[in-house]
RNA sequence: GCGCCCGUAGCUCAGAGGAUAGAGCGGCUGCCUUCGAAGCAGCGGGUCGGGGGUUCGAAUCCCUCCGGGCGCGCCA
């Protein structure tokens, strides 16, 4: 990436200066320092903090640490243009114009690969996310965090990382045997037997929608069943019912998981039961009450928390653990679990637990979000799946469409709560920022299909005379095109989607600019071939971008 | 009460300790005989919740107060 080349030159150069007896000896390798655009363009394309950095260990004032590194920077070179000392001790670096036209034409060859590395490779991650219990369809809130977790999925896979994408089913416990009693109250009436329905039931149409297509099946045999068998028998339709509605609605939304992990199968093959053996040899697990209790309070926890009932159902934490330690067993190094913020008080749990099979905690990272407010006209909607009140993320895609729906659910830090006004949603969609993005480039695709049609083809980035990108549209564009790389590199090491939204923004802020100032295709064949070159940059950057962040890059719109 | 997160323009939100804090939407004014006006140019809009501290430098880090969200189940 460019900041990592420009670095380079920075040490260089203080190594020189070293050497020159400018600079007493420093610590090998040097402190952290940041090579990063400043706000300001007067200050340079990009800006360290070397010396101020260095100041201290050095043993002279910043500037004087300033000034010796900035006699060894090579400038002028092909690299860089000028270099200036300024404020408190700053280096502001200027490009040279063929350090810019090298990116463009590796923009070119890497094409698709633009803008990836090989920080991961080798290396084996997972990535569970949504989660969500198949006791009703997916709702908005949900939408986030698949967004989240999908984003972070192919933004490791762009830094090289062998990712796999994993969807945890809670298909046992209480909840499910919920949905199935509620399933089967509605079944029951369609028998028109006398049914009462369960007082903490799932209320959702659903739930009536999954009795009748039980009825289309099986007919109204099982109101004749034995209780238990006729529960089973709902308990199965309705779940791989409500899986089959995720699952295609989550395909909609442009997720696919790799695996399905069945909780159910945690306990079917006593991994649950062993697990909670092998936490009480460690001392984990003590017995009071007739409940066996977890030491959370071991791991800052402020109580140690229920692991099996009185009853001997174990908990959910119960299956958490050994869940995890299963994901460490398939060879996975390093964990990462995207969860809603109500799930903040498992963090220290899961973790405590895991660590204590020697797994270091940091290879269990949690990436929270925190929940959307859903509003209609500026009023808050109540959203509870018990009562069946809310909207669906399905009913969000059918009003938005997949592209706004993703990059909005992006857009945002995971941490800041969002609000979402459905209904202006629904009003504005020709307006989201998404389209900002996604007309830039469908323009380049436009100009891209004039010049075929004109028989000028985008010539080989090597051989168009790129020193012909004189105009300050054409270099400010240039310049933000070919930091994909580093944007890429940022988004997916502190697992921020967002940053793919707001370069997207900025290369097409900075390309409508240039289009409105600079036309492609002239009489001057050899401009003409520059800028094509530039724009073909400029396209293959948005498009990696929108890719990664799960949105259409169309050539028409 | 305790823990975590958030507080930035009318609204929704960006903002790697760095220089004069940004965008979208909404409001107002201009710009299409020329590659797509879903665009561009401009105007208006701010005690970065309040206060204190660290630092050469704080929207950013620390403390404190205020406001909001979530959690503190033998639910998941």
């Amino acid at each position: 990436m460019v900041t990592r080349e420009l670095a380079a030159l920075v040490v260089a150069a203080v190594s020189r200066a070293a050497a020159a007896g400018e600079l007493p000896q420093l610590p090998e390798p040097l402190p952290p320092f940041e090579v990063e655009p400043p706000r300001d363009a007067r200050h340079g394309d990009y800006a360290t903090n070397v010396a101020l950095v260095l100041a201290k260990a050095a043993g002279l004032p910043p500037r004087r640490v300033g000034e010796a590194v900035h006699r060894h920077l090579p400038v002028p070179s092909a690299d860089l243009a000028r270099a200036e000392l300024a404020g408190p001790g700053f280096l502001n670096l200027f490009l040279a114009p063929a350090f810019v036209h090298r990116w463009l034409r590796r923009a070119h060859e890497a094409d698709r690969r633009f803008g990836t590395s090989d920080e991961g490779r080798g290396r084996r991650v997972l990535v569970e996310y949504v989660s969500a219990n198949p006791t009703g369809p997916l709702h908005v809130g949900t939408g986030r965090g698949g967004a989240v977790g999908e984003t972070i999925a192919r933004l490791l896979e762009a830094l090289g990382y062998d990712v796999s994408r994993e969807y945890y089913v809670n298909d046992y416990g209480g909840q499910v045997e919920t949905l199935a009693r509620s399933v089967e109250a509605r079944y029951l009436e369609l028998a028109g037997c006398a049914a009462e329905f369960p007082a903490d039931g799932y209320q959702g149409a659903y739930v009536g929608d999954i009795a009748r297509r039980i009825a289309d099946r099986e007919g109204l045999s099982l109101a004749r069943a034995g209780e238990a068998e006729r529960l089973a028998r709902v308990q199965e339709y309705a779940l791989s019912m409500m899986l089959e509605d995720i699952r295609e609605t989550l395909e909609a939304f442009g997720i696919r998981f790799d695996t399905w992990f069945s909780e159910r199968t945690l306990h079917e093959r006593s991994d649950v039961r062993r697990c909670l053996e092998a936490l009480r040899e460690r001392d984990l697990v003590y017995e009071e009450d007739g409940a066996a209790w977890f030491r959370s309070t071991r791991f800052g926890d402020d109580k140690d928390r229920v692991i099996v009932r009185r009853d001997g159902r174990p908990t959910y934490f119960a299956a958490d653990v050994p869940y995890h330690l299963d994901k460490y067993e398939r060879g996975f190094e390093h964990l990462i679990d995207v969860w809603g913020v109500d799930h903040v008080g498992d963090v220290a749990r899961v973790r405590g637990a895991v660590g204590a099979f020697g797994h270091a905690p940091s290879s269990l990272e949690v990436v929270l979000h925190q929940h959307v407010r859903l509003k209609n006209e500026g009023e808050a909607v109540r959203m509870s799946k018990r009562s069946g009140e809310f909207v669906t993320l399905r009913d969000l895609l059918e009003a938005v469409g997949r592209d706004a729906a993703r990059f909005f659910f992006i857009m945002a830090s995971p941490s800041a709560p969002m609000d979402f006004d459905f209904a202006l949603a629904r009003r504005q969609s020709s307006e989201n920022p998404v389209y900002y993005v996604q007309y830039a480039h469908a323009r380049i695709c436009s100009i891209l299909r004039e010049a075929a049609r004109l028989g000028r083809e985008v010539p080989p980035a090597a051989a168009a005379d790129l020193g012909r990108l004189t105009a300050p549209e054409e270099w400010v564009l240039a310049k933000r095109v070919i930091t994909l790389p580093e944007v890429v590199y940022a988004a997916a090491m502190r697992r921020e989607p967002q940053r793919l939204c707001a370069y997207a923004r900025e290369v097409a802020e900075a390309f409508h600019v240039f289009y409105g100032q600079c036309r492609v295709l002239s009489d001057d064949a050899a401009l003409t071939g520059a800028r094509l070159v530039l724009v073909d940059a400029v396209r293959r950057a948005l498009r990696n971008t929108l890719d990664l962040a799960g949105v259409g890059a169309p050539e028409r719109m």
